[in-house]
RNA sequence: GGCGACGUGGCCAAGUGGUAAGGCAUGGGUCUGCAAAACCCUGAUCACGGGUUCGAAUCCCGUCGUCGCCUCCA
């Protein structure tokens, strides 16, 4: 079994090669910074993360672009409105979104380019465009001139002639053909602007990612990712800029994240129905972000809502639970239910693999580390030691770091508070021997209190950090 | 209007030709002084209608519904 992806190009799961054997490129879209990022912003970046990690671990070298959209009509409108300087409102917001990967354990990419520091290569290849007749210059403002693009159209699906006839945008006459789109656009008075060949001007939106993925990633890349919003026209501009310079295909692997979705619509900032990354980090930890998307398909509408968090902190509970040591003192589980353990391992190994290898089924994935989850607690039960549930246990660690997930508990042992809840919990052994209930609860809950949650068993009592 | 996706138990959700993973919740039980955790048991024929097939949630046609893109958007 090898790794199959599903192609947005192609509409179909294809086998996965890269072009150069043990290194893949990976170019992602990233957010235009204009204002706090959301949840659905998270999505995007946290399942190709979730992407690459895999791809790490099947061996491969990951070269990860990741740009930001720092010179953009809303960034501008928003700078003016606020009386700041553009540049440096996409700055601090970038800033943000910077700490937020960090928050959310998504590994950091290569580059992170941004518009404003790529304009050079930006006026290159705009040039390449007019000098190949691939644009064209009016007043100040350059096209791409679509219908020079035989296949322009192949990423959406869509035909020149249906998009023309089905247009409802009020054409700017001066185009030659309405879907023709801005290379560069001359600037207004107030407006971040940089000299080029055709005055001062500004590049236009779908220009940026072409350039940055050349310039960092070279005339063809492995995988470009991104929100299927960008599809049309995003992705497949893109695609015409960056073949019709070339001459050569682009991205081989077209991947598209699906939407989250906030009360059944997609949750975006101009609906205006959002839930802020930083606002969600404040009431959960970014685990649970992460275990929401790895448990639907990358590819599919996300359902959020309070239930589904709710349920989804149960769940990253459990899988946690899976590492608590054996029982103290625990006798050791007899021969078959060892042998079961050990089956469940392979079965678990070879299952999660097969189902990440099929475009990355996260939640097929989960499934075999809950199945053994199951297993590791039927053999804790039956008096397994440590070192009896420590491969299975390893193995859950380890999957669990390939999908991103810090599943064992951080020892942050407050202060060394370790030897005395020991001792309180020894006084408190002493008091259920007497059956003095009342003051051993009192214990109990109060420890709980302080975050420690306990587990009186058979041969003893436990105790872990929540 | 055009292009595309989706509709699986109360909720989230895998599975794309051979008689429905998993998580959460519910109900019953075991363990426990009680509790928590855990374990065992418990429920769906897969929107609807028709067709292809020995056999379909899975393929085809139609209907209904939801969502995305076609304008900035992860």
């Amino acid at each position: 079994m090898s790794l199959h992806v599903y192609n947005t190009l192609s509409r179909n799961k294809e086998t996965f090669e890269s072009l150069k054997p043990g290194v893949v490129s990976m170019y992602v879209c990233g957010p235009t910074v204009y204002d706090k990022a959301h949840v659905g912003h998270a999505m995007s970046s946290l399942v190709f993360d979730i992407v690459r990690r895999y791809l790490e671990y099947t061996g491969y070298e990951v070269r990860h672009v990741m740009n930001y959209t720092d010179v953009d009509d809303k960034i501008i409108q928003r700078a003016q409105y606020e009386e700041v300087d553009a540049i440096e409102l996409a700055e601090r917001y970038i800033t943000q979104y910077d700490q937020h990967l960090k928050e959310l354990n998504i590994l950091p990419a290569t580059v992170y380019p941004r518009v404003s520091t790529e304009i050079q290569n930006i006026l290159q290849v705009v040039q390449g465009l007019i000098d190949k007749g691939y644009a064209y210059e009016v007043d100040g403002d350059v096209y791409f001139r679509v219908n020079k693009d035989d296949d322009y159209g192949k990423l959406s699906n869509r035909k020149l002639d249906d998009m023309e006839s089905g247009s409802r945008i009020n054409v700017d006459s001066r185009k030659e053909s309405p879907m023709d789109f801005a290379l560069w656009k001359s600037a207004k008075p107030g407006e971040p602007s940089w000299e080029s060949p055709w005055g001062e001007g500004r590049p236009g939106w779908h220009i940026e990612c072409s350039v940055m993925s050349l310039e960092h990633l070279g005339e063809q890349i492995d995988i470009h990712g991104g929100g299927n919003d960008l599809v049309f026209p995003h992705h497949e501009n893109e695609i015409a800029q960056s073949e019709s310079y070339t001459g050569k295909p682009f991205a081989r692997y077209w991947l598209h994240n699906g939407m989250m979705q906030l009360s059944g619509e997609k949750m975006s900032k101009s609906l205006g129905n959002l839930v802020t990354i930083e606002s969600f980090l404040e009431e959960n930890e970014a685990d649970v972000l992460r275990m929401m998307i790895l448990n639907s398909s990358y590819r599919s509408p996300l359902t959020f809502s309070d239930e589904v968090i709710e349920q989804t902190k149960k769940a990253l509970e459990r899988l946690r639970n899976g590492l608590r040591p054996a029982f103290p003192g625990a006798a050791g589980a007899d021969a078959p239910v060892v042998e079961m353990l050990a089956e469940q391992v392979k079965a678990t190994d070879a299952g999660f693999r097969a189902a990440m290898d099929d475009d990355f089924n996260t939640a097929g994935a989960l499934g075999y580390m809950f199945e053994l989850v199951r297993v590791i607690n039927q053999a804790r039960d039956a008096q397994a030691t440590d070192e009896q549930l420590q491969p299975a246990q390893s193995l859950l660690t380890e999957f669990g770091g390939v999908l991103g997930l810090s599943l064992v508990r951080e020892v942050s042992d407050q202060a060394g508070a370790a030897p005395f809840i020991d001792l309180l919990l020894e006084v408190r052994g002493e008091l259920r021997k007497e059956k003095l209930w009342q003051l051993s609860d009192l214990v109990r809950d109060k420890l709980k209190e302080l975050g420690v949650s306990i587990e009186d068993t058979k041969t003893g009592t436990t105790w872990h950090w929540e």
